[in-house]
DNA sequence: GTGAAAGCGCTAACAA
DNA sequence: TTGTTAGCGCTTTCAC
């Protein structure tokens, strides 16, 4: 026959809907786009739908988007915070709804989550960075409190001190989400004395676009200026020169979050404790970084 | 009060659960995310849900998809076609479901559709390639009978006719969705005897990776080579060269096919007659072509 | 085994 | 005005 149940019948009677809702910034930035394939692919292969919810990087969108979850009913939620408002994750955790924090953590709850070693990835970078010779390292990172962003920097400046480098807060510039921003901020790096040598952007998208501001810059990468990013989503490979980065998992994020959400549902156990997944970080070189050369020293000290 | 009305008994008293589907191939691919936040935006501007399908361009996934699009019984589908099978769009059409499809048309069904003007924009980038005086232009596209890129074919061969440049099949390779094909194609191209000096290479993500392929064969872009591509995402105005191609306003074509629809379902007309939308597209100028000079034809005759 | 009935939470219709 | 009721389509229970 051409017979379907109706879901919202079934969803009145066993108070579930196999529906659940991800909340994210935007699906313009690669990164979170590979997240959303992550998830889908893994939500539907059990059977579940998803309800997409953007952001846009608003608190008073995710508070919206939190009583859409409540009034949808959905089974639970698969969250990437993206500002200081944890208002609506208080929301749904006061109404019981399973949640599973992505890529950052939701500070003040007791939340499962899956996270990237944010920490050990910006630090590998710097590592090698040092070990071909960079002493003035660069860093664009959005300025955000953010766990993930946090780590970043923290890796960043214990890889350095590690190293004995002391703590330069100049060389840390505030990029953002987009190639322009990448852009803007690299120049502002450039104009410092000593001139930097090498910088960590991220995501990719701002060191693609620190990539071009230099090259704007009429430097050479790596030539004059190293460039390492962090994500190492499709393009970083295909652009030239391609970009050396730190690799995060992210398609896995999504599936192990998703799977990690639809268990917890499942499961519907009285007493759990959070479970936590840190997925591990590697560094892929390309050709966005090398060595320090003669060419830094004669460029980095007169002419600006 | 905290109360928050339980959508699925609203749903099953009102028939509409507020909620509509959208089925495409992958938000992977740039161009998909961008349309994927036109009308996430859209739908969530005017109060309504979005369930998210990506069917990985499988027939079969998307004949699930519509499974779940009646039983969840939303109000409309948003469909951008990736298969020869139309049977989940005729599943949908007969349980008179409202239909918008995106970017390309559904043989065989009088839907509403918002698409691109493939034809004048594939025209419009060799009409500027002829201008810059080639005359062995290539075509990298992938092999398929969508509307979209049989447009995108139709427009290349009629400007190419226009300037009396005769039919050439072996100009025309076979592309794909991501940037390795772009890589292996223009490689195929470019061992062909006159080589082109030209190409237009479709979507930006194939095109960003000829260039690539170009630069690794030892050419220069668009010293030996122009590269033209097709969508303008955010990435191609920050490579290096950064991409000539052809705009296409994908947000907003999600936003308008989000609208259409849901003005559609609230009309709740009897008789209607499909709407049809085509976005005009544009080229944008940047650093990826350039005129034949003496370097193309000292490379393209002997060496090869 | 097979079939009838009650109820999930909401709202539209109707009664008071 | 305000309050009561019936029923959306499904499933589960209970009666036969």
């Amino acid at each position: 026959l051409d017979y379907a149940p109706l879901e919202a019948a079934r969803s009145l009677r066993h108070k579930r809907t196999r529906t659940i809702g991800l909340i994210l910034p935007d699906t313009t930035n690669p990164s979170y786009s590979i997240l959303v394939k992550g998830v889908e692919d893994t939500v539907f292969a059990q059977g579940w739908s998803l309800l997409l919810c953007l952001s846009g990087y608003e608190a008073t969108r995710e508070q919206a988007y939190a009583e859409i979850m409540i009034s949808k009913q959905v089974d639970g939620v698969l969250y990437v915070l993206s500002t200081t408002d944890t208002s609506p994750v208080a929301r749904l955790y006061k109404r019981q709804i399973p949640i599973v924090a992505i890529d950052r953590e939701v500070p003040g709850f007791k939340l499962d989550c899956v996270l990237a070693d944010n920490f050990n990835g910006s630090a590998a970078a710097i590592h090698y960075l040092l070990k071909l010779g960079h002493r003035h390292i660069g860093l664009i990172v959005r300025y955000s409190s953010l766990s993930n962003i946090t780590e970043r920097i923290r890796g960043y400046e214990w890889a350095l001190s590690q190293a004995g480098i002391e703590k330069n807060p100049a060389l840390v510039i505030a990029g953002g989400f987009g190639f322009e921003e990448g852009q803007r901020a690299i120049k502002e790096l450039l104009r410092l004395d000593p001139r930097p040598t090498a910088v960590l952007a991220s995501p990719d998208v701002v060191a693609i676009g620190a990539i071009r501001g230099a090259i704007d810059a009429g430097l050479q990468v790596p030539g004059h200026i190293s460039v390492v990013g962090f994500d190492d989503i499709p393009v970083s490979s295909s652009i030239s020169p391609s970009l050396t980065t730190v690799a995060l998992p992210i398609w896995e994020m999504g599936r192990m979050a998703a799977e990690m959400l639809l268990k917890r549902i499942q499961a519907q156990e009285e007493e759990w404790s959070p479970e936590r997944i840190v997925l591990p970080a590697h560094l892929v070189i390309r050709e966005s970084t090398g060595a320090v050369t003669e060419a830094h020293s004669l460029l980095a000290g007169g002419d600006e």
